[in-house]
RNA sequence: CGGAGUGUGGCUCAGCCUGGUAGAGCACCUCGUUCGGGACGAGGGGGUCGCAGGUUCAAAUCCUGCCACUCCGACCA
């Protein structure tokens, strides 16, 4: 992507509504821009990153054998009525009259629809077990929307829901979900930690909240540090074989770990002193097994071994894709801007050319941007006419893990320089014949090439 | 929803107290000089001062009402 063609409207001076550094970043860095409050609409810089956030969640819902599916933002009150939540759920759902006036209103979660399209086709316990997930758009009119994207009103939202004939068949769902979220944020280059959770308004008796740690996060988090060290589960996990899976959870839920909410004082003091972590960090998913809650009121059941019908044990499973954008930023940033895990930089490479109109030097950009290109190498090619200082600043504001830096004394040196600003940076090949050399960078801790 | 506050050009803000025909920096456009960590000069475009009423010869400024947004608290992926 040439820059100068590109739609990236960074700020130099920060808007003032923004609190938080992810907030400040995410704005001065041209990805969202804020048009009511809790509601965000996601530039192209932010949409990227948003992309890649949504491709390796679904990547690991898939591979853990949930299917991926649409449901509508748009839901019927009646369906809500069905499960007792249209009440229930209160001034957080906004609810709308359509030119009929019939009440809808936009989806701030699916288990009723789910449950509904489930009941509508699935009949018999041979066709379970099944998990079902989307990533839709969800709404909750929160009383107070603050942080940017971390607290909107509306947000993107994957949501899973297993339905499995017993409960046996629930945990083992459970389980899957409790191990392919390990995976995702691994994938997505966050530490992620489960920690037991209130089940809540859903209801249910099983649930964990899966935390980043970042300093700035907004819950106080206590938990041992042998987490730290708990290897996550590699691709080729089997997802079938219970017992394993089970195994791995056990290990995952084996040690203290817990919120401010559920922290209970007395346990932590039982870890030995060098081995507690009191930190903060940020609620990215969330899990829950809650049995017959929607299936019995709403009638979701499935003949048994035994020809009867029976209710459907059921678990929903939420990431919030747009959240964990902002997670990400809070985790990974510093002085000069946001420094991506490599998995969801919005460009791999940024390549800055130092003195455009120079005919040598475009000359070499554009032979590296179409080089790089070509190897599928996602390349922001700053071919700005703008001074080199400008064009540093840019690269660092929006956090290009790697930043290869072309002007005359390359040319004259025989060398590009590649600044390596990421966390979780690994390698990359230039072009063969190019010597790389790695610049060090006063302030920064680069990670070596 | 309680408490506090803010609305002036794309962004950050001054002007308001003490009414008199709207300013600065950044950004943007033109020309020139520059160019390895956010350059400089000259010229230029852009604002019914959140909205509606009121007071007044005259309102960004004073009064009333409304709207929007932000922060703190209770609530949440």
């Amino acid at each position: 992507m040439r820059l100068s063609r590109y739609f990236l409207p960074t700020l130099r001076d920060t808007p003032k509504e923004a609190e938080i550094v992810s907030h400040r970043l995410m704005l001065r860095a041209g990805m969202i821009r804020q048009e009511s409050a809790g509601i965000y609409a996601w530039l192209p810089l932010g949409l990227r990153v948003l992309k890649k956030v949504e491709a390796i969640v679904r990547e690991e819902q898939n591979r853990s054998g949930a299917i991926e599916l649409l449901m509508p933002t748009i839901q019927s009150a009646d369906l809500w009525r069905e499960s007792g939540r249209y009440d229930a759920y209160g001034k957080e759902m906004l609810r709308i009259k359509d030119r009929h006036d019939r009440e809808m209103l936009f989806g701030p979660t699916n288990e009723e629809m789910i449950t509904e399209i489930f009941r509508a086709y699935v009949k018999s316990y041979k066709d379970l077990p099944l998990n079902l997930y989307h990533l839709q758009w969800k709404f909750r009119d929160e009383v107070r929307p603050r942080f940017g994207v971390m607290r909107s009103r509306e947000f993107l939202m994957k949501d899973a829901y297993s339905f499995d004939l017993d409960k046996a068949g629930a945990i083992h769902a459970y389980n899957k979900m409790f191990v392919a979220y390990l995976r995702t944020f691994e994938r997505l280059g966050l530490k992620s930690i489960p920690m037991r959770a209130d089940t809540g308004p859903i209801g249910g008796d099983l649930s964990h909240e899966f935390i980043i740690l970042a300093d700035t996060g907004e819950s106080e988090v206590f938990f041992h540090s042998d987490y730290l060290a708990i290897p996550v589960p590699g691709a080729d996990t089997n997802f079938n074989d219970i017992a394993a899976l089970q195994g791995t959870v056990d290990r995952w839920t084996s040690l203290y770990a817990a919120t401010s909410e559920m922290h209970d004082a007395g346990a932590f003091e039982a870890i030995p002193a060098d081995k507690r972590v009191s930190a903060r960090g940020i609620e990215v998913g969330h899990i829950f097994y809650f049995g017959l809650k929607y299936s019995e009121p709403m009638g979701a059941t499935v003949q048994g071994p035994d020809g009867r019908p029976t209710p459907v044990h059921m678990g929903s499973y939420g990431i919030g894709p747009t959240r964990v954008v902002a997670a990400a930023v809070e985790a990974s940033h510093d002085d000069a801007g946001i420094r991506w895990p490599e998995a969801i930089a919005p460009f791999r490479v940024a390549l800055l050319n130092l003195k455009q109109g120079d005919a040598a030097v475009d000359g070499a950009c554009e032979e590296l941007y179409r080089a790089l290109s070509s190897q599928g190498v996602e390349v922001l090619y700053d071919d700005r006419d703008e001074r080199p200082g400008a064009k540093f600043a840019n690269a660092d504001l929006i956090g290009v893990p790697y930043q290869v830096m072309i002007g005359p004394r390359s040319l004259a040196e025989g060398k590009v320089e590649v600044k390596v600003r990421a966390t979780g940076a690994r390698e990359l090949m230039v072009t063969e014949d190019m010597l790389v050399q790695v610049a060090p960078w006063r302030r920064r801790r680069d990670i070596p090439l």
